[in-house]
DNA sequence: GGTGAATAGGAATTCAAG
DNA sequence: CTTGAATTCCTATTCACC
């Protein structure tokens, strides 16, 4: 689910710093999310981040 | 020579926004100075720009 | 020390497909 | 409308070479 995965992207970006879009998949797949780099370009770009 | 590249690629940048290093390397040509994308990474790299 | 060619690396976009 | 695989695009780095 979309709307789930970038709140936990939010809550994982808040806490720590990431510097790549391979990190947050390491990160988000610990959470139990998994997504590739496709559609983190895309969660990223649609919640205004860096 | 080096210093002359770097100084007008700021008047360059000053002027207008250059959206990547390939437009940046066809407005240095412009200006009679060639150089290929390692060379203006590095450029950029030593002027601090984003 | 500065440079170009080639390569690696990361991110955005395309192209089906669900 | 959302996604993953593949591709494309852009930048940084490596590896000679001068």
């Amino acid at each position: 689910m979309k709307s789930r995965r970038q709140s936990v992207i939010l809550e994982i970006v808040d806490g720590r710093a990431v510097s790549s879009q391979e990190q947050l998949r390491t990160l988000l797949k610990e959470q139990g999310i998994d997504a590739t780099q496709a559609t983190l370009s895309r969660d990223i770009r649609d919640l205004g981040l860096v």
